[in-house]
DNA sequence: TACGCAATGTGATACATATCACAAAATAAT
DNA sequence: ATTATTTTGTGATATGTATCACATTGCGTA
C-alpha cells in the first residue's frame, strides 16, 4: 500500500498519534503531489476545503501587504498548512509557496474534522501548534516593528540556521528580494547588510550559500535592534 | 447558584454548546473575580495553569520588545486568554491588562481541557477562533510594517470604532504613550497626527472622547499607507 | 559560446519619523 | 486649594533607511 500514512508517522508526533481507523481514513482520502522549487501550495483569494500536509520541504507564507508582498513565516515539514482557511471562510487568506522540492499531501477538511473528532491527543496536538503559533506571531510583531534592520536580519539569519535547516551553513531558499519581503525592509538594504556581517566576520558568503560564522555576536545584533 | 455559568451561556456561542454536565462541571471549577481599570490578569513570566475567560470589558495583551513594551493586540470580552501559556510551557509569554472595568474567571486547565475532551463543537469552536487570531496576526504583520505611522493610526481608530466599540464616538482606553506601543510609533507622533486628523475633519477629539467624523477618509488613509 | 534577463552591489539623495527639549494642560496627591 | 506628577502639544534636529540610478555579476537558454 503505498500512500499507507503510517509510513508518514514517526514524521510527526501529531499523526502517531491517529487511531488505525483513523489512519486508514486518512490513506484512503488523501492526495499527494511532488512539487518543485517555486510551485505554488496555497493561493490568495482562491476556494478550498482541504488541509495540506507538508511532508517534506520548505515553504513561505506570504499574501498581499498595502504595497508590497509579505512574507509572514517560513515553515518547514512535517506541518499542517491552510487550516485558517478551512477552518475559517474556505477563501485562502494567504498564498504558500514551495521554496524548495516539497512533497505536500490534500486532506479534505470533512475527513480531517471528522479525525479531530475521533482523536482527542491529535486534537491536543494541533491546539499545542496553534498556541505556539500565536505566541511566535506577538514576539514576532514586537521584534519586527522594534528592531533596525541590522537587527531583524540577524533574527532571521538565526531562525534559519536554528530552526530551520539546523545548521551554520545553509543555502538562502530566498533572493535578496524575497528575504526584504521577510525582514521587511528593501531589497538594497538586504545587500548591503550581508555584506557588512561578511565584511565583519560574522558570517561568509559564498554566492547563496552562508555560513555563520559568529553566533554570539549575531545574537547580540539581534537582541540590540 | 450564583456561580451558574448557565448564566454566562448567551454571551458567547462556544459556551452555550457546552453539555449539562460540562457546565456543572465549569460552574464548580471556577473563581470570578471583577477588575479595575489597569488591573492585571496575566503577568509575563510568571506561572500559570489557568485559562482564563473574560466575560465582561477590555483588555490589552502585551509584551516586552527589545526597547518597549509592545501592545500586540486589543481583546473584548468574551474571550479566552492564556490559552498558550496554559496549553504550552505554562510560564506566560505576555502580559494581560484590563484597559477597562473587567469581569473574569479562572479556570483551571484540566477542567478546562476535559471540556473540550467532551464537547467536539466547543473544541471546533476554540480551534475556529485560533484561525481567525492567525489570520488576523499575518494581516496586522503585513500592514504594521508597510505603512506609514498615518495608515496605523487610521487603522487603529477604526478598529476600535468598529470592532471594539461599535459606535463612531468612543473614549480612548489607552494613554497616548500606550496607543504608540500599539501602532509603532512615538507617543510623540501619536499626538500630531491626532491632531492633524481632527484638524482635517476627520475624527473630532474631546479629551479622550473620540467622534470618527470621516470614515471613508480614514479608510482611504488606511489602505493607502 | 553567446545572448538576454534576472539577481546583486553600491553610491547619492530624499524623506518619514524618532529623539530631544520644553511649554501647557490635566490629574492626582497633600 | 496648592503642589506635585503625569499626560499632552509642538518645534527643531538627527538619523536610519527607502528610493533612484546605474554598474556588475550570475544564470538559463537559444
Amino acid at each position: 500500500m503505498e500512500n499507507d500514512c503510517r509510513n508518514c508517522a514517526f514524521k510527526t508526533k501529531a499523526t502517531s498519534m491517529l487511531s488505525d481507523c483513523s489512519l486508514d481514513q486518512l490513506s484512503a482520502n488523501h492526495l499527494e503531489l511532488r512539487l518543485k522549487k517555486g510551485d505554488s501550495i496555497i493561493k490568495q483569494g482562491t476556494y478550498s476545503t482541504n488541509v495540506i500536509f507538508l511532508r517534506t520541504g520548505l515553504a513561505k507564507i506570504h499574501l498581499a501587504g498595502p504595497y508590497n508582498e509579505q512574507i509572514v513565516k517560513m515553515v518547514n515539514a512535517p506541518s499542517y498548512l491552510g487550516l485558517p482557511t478551512t477552518f475559517g471562510s474556505k477563501i485562502n487568506q494567504y498564498s504558500v509557496t514551495a521554496v524548495s522540492d516539497a512533497e505536500v499531501c490534500y486532506i479534505d477538511l470533512k475527513v480531517f474534522e471528522t479525525i479531530l473528532d475521533e482523536n482527542k491527543e491529535f486534537t491536543r496536538e494541533i491546539i499545542q501548534e496553534f498556541c505556539k503559533n500565536e505566541l511566535e506571531s506577538f514576539r514576532r510583531c514586537a521584534n519586527r516593528t522594534q528592531k533596525l534592520i541590522r537587527g531583524n536580519m540577524a533574527d532571521a539569519l538565526l531562525e534559519f540556521s536554528d530552526k530551520i535547516f539546523k545548521s551554520n551553513t545553509f543555502i538562502l531558499p530566498l533572493s535578496q528580494a524575497e528575504f526584504a519581503n521577510l525582514v521587511d525592509t528593501s531589497r538594497e538594504s538586504v545587500s548591503r547588510v550581508l555584506s557588512e556581517f561578511d565584511k565583519d566576520g560574522i558570517i561568509k558568503i559564498n554566492g547563496k550559500k552562508i555560513e555563520i560564522l559568529n553566533k554570539e555576536t549575531l545574537l547580540l545584533i539581534s537582541q540590540k535592534g
